[in-house]
DNA sequence: GATCCTCGAGTTCA
DNA sequence: CTCGAGGATC
């Protein structure tokens, strides 16, 4: 309790050095002298003190940890020094490797190391001047983060002035914020009582935290943080290795992982990492592996980089983690091609940091390698980095009496057929556009990101639609009205809660907050329920106000839904759906014909003169065109005002190929190879003279009898007769409509293949693909050795690793840019 | 006919 | 990301 007779700068003073000497002793040294109702004692008092002299008040004071004024959003911060990431291992040999080539590059032997574990949680940076702290950031994309000062400033073991003495006048530490795990359980099982809101894991739980625009709400979350690097230094020294500069961060104040330690050598690295993994469970936090750094910053500077990585430190991550857990039941979903997929619906379990409860089996055959069955014991895995897989079964806990899965009959949605191609992995539902399923896929498909883009359409909400029959195919969207979408908005509200009440097995009406103790459903789940629960008593007002809203969301979408009318020839093609036309081939369609009415009436050969289309995929989309029901789609389409911008003429490049010679070869007549349909071409002038002779013609014009045969017996086929007529007279008409060749304009990239890997900071993919393709690159998605080039963003994977065993030129994003800018995009 | 490249399609979770 | 299969090429 504040003494009226002392003096209050004084006692301040004490209580602050109190107070940071506990917190020292609490997060740097992990020996706390004081217990916590003591430290809160002292902190209550200190504020006391300060609320009757605010002129005392300092901001690094520990009672101005929390500000109490939300900002608006967080700005910008540029990384002085870029906070890179480093280089993954997987394995010992990776490991040995990375040592051995730093011997041969310093022509040391044993290099030593600083090694510590690799939290799970959140990089930032903190930057102090003179002392105290002023700035802190994200890592963000690496270059430039965002400012969450505000934030940081709230967790206790961030200092807010640095101890002891001898410090730079700048100096920016890095680090990683982290949720321990104790807290974390703490946190979520108060939140359960207290209908607070409930964090997926920890490191979700910081990550979360830190991006809260109200540093209040941080402030209430168990945030810590440990020292792992140093970054900008002005105007002061440092010691002159790793290890030595984390003792002396330690000193000014900052935790470091106890768990630090210096070895020599590879076989220390190994010793290193397989001690840490013993530990791994016991440890107060979660950690993804172990890191490795030269301790001496000479050599690190010697070392220097790969493309954004430091050759001189790796991250040694543990292998993915593996659970095991038990099959409820395996369900098959269908997909938009009506193929069916089969999955597990497992009981949750915690993999490598989040709930899984679902994982895909791909295909029948997939299930039959397996032998997975229901009620069976699994092991499940997080592949490469987030896709959950079932590896194997446990088959000593298999229960008695079961039988393997088989593939059903028919569709669960629509009750047709399922059918497997000759010789193909999957099943698919015969039921075609009479499938449910299918149609909500195919209009998911229409209206996603990359098709027609009409944003805030989501699955369930297309499937309210569809099972109440306000959209029947995608044209139907363009006729929505207000009404159909409130409609549909009062069910997607409701019935989520429902689903709860006939769990609890009360009415609605029975329902009271206390239910939410003995349940465990999802924050939002609950969130959701509680405002539903809240409108049922208190009548009018808050129906209003539900109404306003709801108003206002439908009128978002239509304008949504409006906005997506305008589009290119590209995008509506890929928006179709099509089998076997996805964004590429759709691109290459729009490209070489350039107009919808001149594609939607193209008999399917001629598609066959795109590049990359055989006759696979020209058939394909000759039999979605050949649907009546297809084209009074793409009419409503165009009639309900759907809009494409970029019509134009066929490419002067499609001249070369329509011919009568390689129209005979797109035909794929039996027996009629290149050279005969060339010799027909030469001896018959046009379809029609070749449809009207008989046979013996064939022959005179000096084909082979097999060959002749070949051609008259497919001829006796009227639809085939009337496909080559139907084919020739579409291919008169594209010749009319194709300009002369212009002269090629040369970009820099013709015939060049790029691949981008990683994730670019400066531009997005999508940009960096379409300047990359401006400049007559082709952008392609895998790496292989005919790639010139490819280009490695942050974080790259797999791709950069092939790249390197293939010797493909590897370019980083600086020289990309450079590139570019130089070329005028 | 074999082989190598690409593209398409399906998928999970926050 | 991964798998399967279509297309191009030799």
């Amino acid at each position: 309790m504040p003494k009226s007779d002392s003096n209050p700068a004084i006692r301040i003073d004490e209580l602050r050095r109190q107070l940071d000497d506990a917190n020292y002793r609490y997060y740097v040294l992990d020996d706390p002298t004081i217990p916590d109702a003591e430290y809160d004692r002292l902190l209550r008092e200190l504020d006391e003190l300060e609320s009757v002299h605010p002129e005392l008040v300092t901001p690094d004071s520990p009672t101005q940890r929390v500000g109490a004024t939300p900002s608006g959003a967080f700005s910008e911060v540029r990384h002085a020094i870029p906070m890179l990431s480093l280089g993954n291992a997987f394995s010992d040999e990776e490991i040995v490797d990375f040592e051995r080539r730093i011997e041969q590059k310093l022509g040391r032997k044993r290099p030593k190391f600083s090694v510590e574990p690799k939290l799970d949680g959140l990089a930032i940076s903190l930057r102090y001047e003179d002392g105290r702290f002023v700035r802190g950031a994200t890592r963000g994309d690496g270059a430039t983060g965002e400012d969450v000062t505000a934030n940081l400033r709230t967790i206790k073991a961030i200092p807010l002035q640095l101890r002891g003495e001898g410090w730079p006048e700048v100096l920016e530490v890095r680090g990683e914020v982290y949720m321990p795990l104790a807290d974390f359980r703490r946190y979520n099982e108060h939140a359960l009582e207290h209908g607070g809101k409930v964090l997926a894991n920890p490191r979700n739980g910081a990550a979360g935290s830190l991006r809260q625009l109200d540093p209040r709400i941080t402030a209430k979350r168990p945030l810590a943080f440990y020292a792992y690097a140093v970054g900008e230094v002005e105007g002061g020294d440092l010691p002159d290795t790793h290890s030595q500069t984390l003792k002396q961060l330690r000193e000014w104040g900052f935790p470091v992982s106890v768990e630090s330690a210096v070895v020599a050598g590879a076989d220390g690295l190994l010793g290193y990492y397989r001690e840490v993994g013993k530990k791994r469970d016991k440890l107060p936090f979660d950690i993804d592996g172990v890191v490795y750094k030269l301790d001496d910053y000479e050599g690190q500077r010697e070392m220097g980089f790969v493309s954004r990585a430091p050759r001189w430190a790796i991250a040694h991550k543990f292998p993915a983690q593996e659970q095991m857990t038990v099959v409820e039941s395996i369900e098959v979903n269908v997909g938009r091609t009506g193929a069916v997929t089969p999955w597990v619906l497992m009981q949750p379990v915690q993999v490598g940091g989040v709930t899984v409860t679902r994982a895909t089996l791909h295909n029948a055959d997939q299930v039959a390698r397996l032998d997975v069955r229901n009620g069976d014991t699994v092991i499940v895995r997080r592949a490469g980095d987030v896709i959950p897989e079932v590896v194997r079964v446990v088959p000593e806990r298999r229960p008695a009496g079961t039988k393997p899965w088989s593939m059903p009959g028919l569709c669960p949605v629509c009750g047709s057929e399922l059918v497997r191609e000759e010789g193909e992995a999957v099943w698919r539902c015969s039921g075609e556009l009479t499938c449910a399923a299918q149609r909500k896929e195919a209009i998911g498909h229409f209206a996603s990101r990359r098709a027609m883009d009409i944003e805030g359409l989501g699955e369930r909400l297309i499937e309210i639609l569809s099972d109440s029959d306000s959209i029947r195919n995608v044209a139907d969207l363009y006729r929505l009205t207000l009404d159909d979408l409130l409609t549909a908005k009062a069910l997607l509200d409701s019935d989520s809660a429902e689903g709860f009440v006939e769990l609890l097995g009360k009415s609605a009406s029975q329902l009271t907050y206390q239910d939410e103790v003995v349940s465990d459903f999802s924050p939002t789940a609950w969130e959701s329920l509680a405002e539903w629960n809240q409108r049922l008593p208190s009548g009018y007002a808050a129906k209003w106000n539900r109404a306003k809203v709801a108003t206002k969301w439908a009128e978002n979408l239509v304008e949504a839904i409006d906005r997506s009318r305008t589009t290119t020839l590209e995008r509506f093609l890929y928006a179709l759906g099509i089998q076997h036309v996805g964004e590429s081939t759709a691109k290459a369609l729009a490209g070489w014909f350039g107009d919808i009415e001149l594609i939607r009436h193209l008999p399917w050969p001629l598609f066959k003169r795109v590049p990359d289309v055989g006759g696979e995929v020209a058939r394909s989309i000759g039999h979605f065109l050949d649907q009546p029901g297809n084209q009074q789609v793409i009419d409503d389409l165009l009639e309900r005002g759907v809009t494409i911008t970029d019509t134009h003429p066929p490419s002067p490049k499609l001249r070369d190929g329509l011919t009568l010679a390689t129209l005979l070869q797109d035909l794929e007549i039996p027996k009629v190879t290149k050279v005969r349909a060339e010799q027909l071409a030469a001896a018959f002038r046009g379809a029609d003279a070749l449809l009207d002779a008989p046979e013996h013609n064939y022959v005179t014009a000096g084909l082979p009898a097999d060959s002749a045969r070949g051609l008259a017996g497919w001829l006796e086929d009227e639809h085939h007769a009337k496909l080559l007529s139907d084919s020739a007279a579409a291919l008169t008409r594209l010749l009319e409509l194709t300009p002369a060749a212009a002269a090629a304009v040369q970009g820099p990239l013709d015939g060049q293949t790029v691949v981008l890997t990683g994730t670019l900071t400066g531009l997005s993919r999508d940009e960096a693909k379409a300047k990359l393709e401006a400049l007559g690159a082709k952008v392609a998605g895998s790496v292989s050795k005919k790639t010139s080039f490819v280009v490695a963003g942050e974080a790259a994977g797999s791709k950069l690793d092939k790249a390197q065993e293939l010797g493909v030129e590897i370019w980083d994003e600086a020289r990309l840019l450079a590139f570019l800018a130089g070329h005028g995009v």
